[in-house]
DNA sequence: CTGAATCTTTGAGCTATATCAAAATAACGG
DNA sequence: CCGTTATTTTGATATAGCTCAAAGATTCAG
């Protein structure tokens, strides 16, 4: 009954993700290694990279960091936590949250392979967020100040800097659109729908594709309860516009999902 | 009845600006005027410029264009408008907004004096939103390619809007979190809150403020119908929180407003 | 200054989503 | 593998904020 093996060890996601690479060169690489660089890292073209020649993708390589993997729980910061670097998602996933004084924590957002986390404390050098790993995943650091300063030097590295900070602003926009005026339908339809195009991003499945966060996590990032996040993954799988088994998910009717939101979203 | 005379001519927000100034040093320029400098600009240590020296701002200056003032209601860009500038608004107001396939637009953003708009282009060179003068403004306008250029000679600059783009990611966060968690009231009274502090920070009142937006814009901005941001400005009046004259605020309890916000709200 | 257009307020009722409760399922540490 | 804990689902009920409606106030063009 369960089509793909879940994630739960750690290890097999992994495998998921050559298993699932759609279109891009796979490259036979363990995505949790240490050994790489970004010359041979498979996400080199949607990364900071973009661009580069060998001699100054060299000169990132020397500033790159690539620490131990991290374990399901694990914190990569915390809020309040001085800012030191911004990190590329090698392999895994995160989210980031803020805890409010009333206690509940709030998910401000997720981050996929190929995604930068860490760029809200570049503003005042203090993280606003806490960044948390969602499943065993390993990043690339990228220390800020050597950042800033190689970028100087390569006006290539300095553009693409500015070119992701400006898609963090206008991903972030976007939300800001759906949380103010969409339903809750639309709003989960959106997220998939968003996921989905995360994924295709880095080679993997559109069509089918694993969760890495709880019903809960979405809830908050959507500003939905769990149980409306659950009543609605059930109502659109009944509609037969998804196939919900547990946290594997098929997206079976992609224009009636686009439908939903309107056309104009992702 | 009427405390301050409302912008309605599109002059008197100038001489507001001047009355209400608080702290920093009144330098006595019309803000709309055109032959303003950085050097000589009073918004110069909370804009780019911040921390240059003359040489340097001198040439920060070279590439800047500062047009002909806005009237209210005209274009900055228009949504999928080439991207071509980052402006910086000298005086006067703007908004952001999309436009949904269903008709209805909604505002994403406020742009008051010394903060930068048009950063949601910089990722894919088409800009994600359309911007309007809310009042009689003027804008300084950053080419962006020339600041490109500029920020690989001048690390402080570079620096500084490294930092300007990580502050709209950091406040485009926050709103997500007030989106996603706070009741109608809550976001009322952030919102007042925010404007508050925005105005301190170009060294006008705190505490009493004109709002150049809409009952209609703040329910788009936060995810509210019209009416129920006009019913809750007036309970917050009815419990002397707030003062509220049409477009006028005060807040007269800064306590009790921060209190509904639970603290750690700006 | 005048009339039209826009914005704001207020009321009455409705509904989408929250809340509360509890069972069913899945994940995890030992 | 097993007991515990976390997550997910489903149901019943409550309510915050929406919708519809209409009057009042303000702004704006001419």
């Amino acid at each position: 009954m369960r089509p793909v093996e879940s994630s739960g060890n750690g290890i097999d996601v992994t495998e998921n993700v050559e298993e699932r690479r759609a279109t891009a060169p796979v490259v036979k690489l363990c995505p949790h290694n240490t050994g790489i660089s970004c010359s041979n890292c498979r996400l080199n073209d949607l990364c900071l990279p973009i661009a580069l020649n060998e001699g100054e993708m060299q000169q990132l390589d020397d500033i790159v960091e690539r620490n131990r993997p991290y374990k399901k729980g694990e914190h990569l910061y915390r809020q309040h936590d001085r800012f030191k670097s911004i990190y590329a998602v090698r392999s895994g996933s995160f989210k980031s949250y803020v805890l409010s004084s009333s206690g509940a924590g709030r998910v401000t957002g997720f981050y996929l392979p190929g995604e930068i986390i860490g760029m809200d404390g570049i503003a005042d050098r203090i993280h606003a967020n806490s960044a948390i790993a969602m499943e065993h995943s390993s990043i690339c650091e990228i220390p800020f100040n050597q950042l800033e300063s190689l970028s100087l030097k390569l006006p290539i590295l300095q553009h693409n800097f500015f070119s992701i900070m400006g898609a963090e602003i206008t991903k972030v926009q976007k939300v800001h659109t759906i949380l103010s005026s969409y339903s809750a339908e639309q709003r989960i339809v959106s997220f998939l729908l968003g996921i989905s195009s995360r994924y295709a991003r880095v080679g993997l499945s559109p069509s089918r594709f694993h969760l890495p966060m709880t019903r809960g996590d979405i809830g908050e990032y959507l500003g939905l309860t769990v149980e409306t996040v659950s009543r609605l993954l059930t109502a659109l799988q009944k509609k037969e516009y998804i196939e919900v088994d547990n946290r594997e998910i098929s997206l079976l009717n992609l224009a009636a999902l686009r439908e939903i939101v309107g056309a104009d979203d992702i």
